[in-house]
This record gives C-alpha cells, structure tokens and sequence, in this order.
DNA sequence: GGCAATTAGATTGTGTACAATTCAATCATC
DNA sequence: GATGATTGAATTGTACACAATCTAATTGCC
C-alpha cells in the first residue's frame, strides 16, 4: 500500500515535528515573558548574558546559532529596554562587548520562575525528557562548528 | 555547586536545543530547495498539497501549524511560481481551496529525492530517530487541537 | 613598515511567524 | 427571514532569521 512518494510524506519527516514542536513551545512562553517584556529571542539572548556577565556578539551568537544579522538588532532593543550595555572592546575595536546593567541583573531575579512553569507545558516523563534533551544536542553536536 | 539561578542556564533548558535543531536542520534543506526555487516553508506546504491533492487554507493551517497571516502570502508565492492554484469553495466562499498545477505535479518528481539527501545529514540511528520522532509527536499531542 | 587576507559587526533584502484586527460569508436561533 | 454570533482568509504591525554584502579593525607575512 505505499509507494514511492511515501518519503515525501509530511509525517514521514522528522524535521517537521521537530519545526512545529519548537514552534509550539516558543509559541507558549509569551504569556510568561510577557510581563517582564522579553521576546523568546530576547529572553535566550539575556540567559547567556546572565551566565556570562560580560561576552561578545559573536560568542553569543556561537552559543545561540544565531548571526550579527539576528543579534544586532536584538541586542539593540536590549540595550534600549535598559537591560545590557554595548561598548566596543578596547582590545580589539572590532568586538562588541555586551554586559548587565543593574535593570539586567535585576530582571534575572523575575525571570527566575520561568523554566519551572514551562517545564509543566512539557508533557514528558523525567526520562523522556533527559532522552529528548540528549538526541537534540547529538544532532547538535553532529554539526560542523562553522558552518 | 549550584544556586538558585542554575534553573536559567541555557544548558538547562529542553527548548533550547529544540529551537536551535529545528533552525538548523531548517537550514540544511537549503542546498537541495534551492534548484526547485522552494523555501522550507513552500516545502512542507507543498507535500500536503501533494498527499492531499485539494485543501483549504484552514486545513493546511491545522495540519502545518501555521496561521493565515503566514500561509496566505506563502500560497500567493507558490501560485506564482505556478505549482498551485487558489480559488474559493462553491459551497463555502468563505473557504479557499488549494489545488496542484500540472507544474506542481510536476514538482513532486524532482522532490523525490530530497528526504533521502536529508536523512544522511542527521546523525542518529534508526531506533534514535524513531524514538526522537515519538517524543516529540508526543508533545505536540499533548497540545489543545486548537490554542 | 606595507599590504593582502581575515575577522567582527552592521546593513540590506527576502521570507517567514504570529498577534490583533477586519471583512465577508455562513450558521443558529428565534 | 432577520440578525447576532461564528468562521475562514486577508491585512497590518512587529520581530525574528538568514544570505549576501559592506566596512573597519586586526593579523600574517614578507
């Protein structure tokens, strides 16, 4: 009963659950990032930030697999919302040094309860989830480094 | 080792790694989109519209996850290039039904091949794959039909 | 030191995504 | 059979996402 178009069946694919899940998922952090007006791009942008205290555009954008074509325009809105500094590295003009202002730091405190409300979005066992999380990152680091 | 802010790590989150495949796998089609002028979106809507032959807006919306402020100007484009017609329902105006051109016939030849191609750039094995596939279809299961 | 190659960000253009709103067609109820 | 509610697409506005290109700063190499 199938035939040779079967692989161009939508679900046949496993990128497309993998789109929509991801999709899905962003889609449901709004009502939380809402009140502290973050966008998900913003609010993954503010969580390296927050790890790193002080890094440049083009790390963060290694840990995010995002470009300068993204980040800039984001991290300008960061910026503008009050929450990081941009200033240029004095070691080398060409970096972009982002940091925490006190408004940054003091977001990070809200933003805190966060994962715990989306973990319950999720409707996986512990163990499916830790399975879940480590085939994405084998995939992940599957990848070449600079593509 | 851990305070109370570990929580916020971008290593922790289920979303992330989840996000970053799905755009990176999303970007890895485009080397194989590019000689039948499709964009991953045009992609996916096209092989629905090739399992389905004929389908409404709102149909491929629930099937794709997509609104129509996203797939009307994606149906516009494939109308277009020609691989889809757009006409409304005699027995519901209010319905647009897609239908294929004979160039979108056409199409699904040279599309053939395309999921084979994608399949070697995934770095997992068959049970991997196929256990990625049912998480994942898991989560998007537990979703309301319609949010 | 001088200059080609490289690197980091910014910019531009195209194409999604989605919330919110609008509009026209249809349905439900009376 | 009028009309209020609902439904399906389209539209508008905002925010990514990325390819391609550009510019300025730095590095390599002679």
């Amino acid at each position: 009963m199938s035939d040779k178009f079967d692989c161009l069946k939508i679900s046949n694919q496993l990128c497309f659950p993998l789109y929509a899940c991801s999709k899905e998922i962003v889609k449901r952090y709004k009502p939380y990032l809402d009140p502290i007006d973050l966008t998900y791009t913003q609010y993954i942008t503010m969580m390296v930030v927050w790890e790193e205290q002080e890094i440049t555009v083009k790390a963060l954008g290694d840990k995010l697999f995002l470009d300068s074509g993204t980040l800039t325009p984001v991290l300008k809105k960061l910026e503008q919302k009050g929450y990081v500094k941009r200033s240029r590295s004095k070691d080398d003009e060409r970096n972009l040094i982002i940091t925490l202002t006190d408004e940054g730091i003091e977001l990070k405190k809200q933003a805190c309860s966060i994962p715990a409300k989306m973990g319950k979005c999720v409707d996986l066992s512990q163990e499916e989830a830790s399975e879940l999380y480590r085939l994405l990152y084998k995939i992940l680091g599957s990848f070449p480094v600079e593509d």
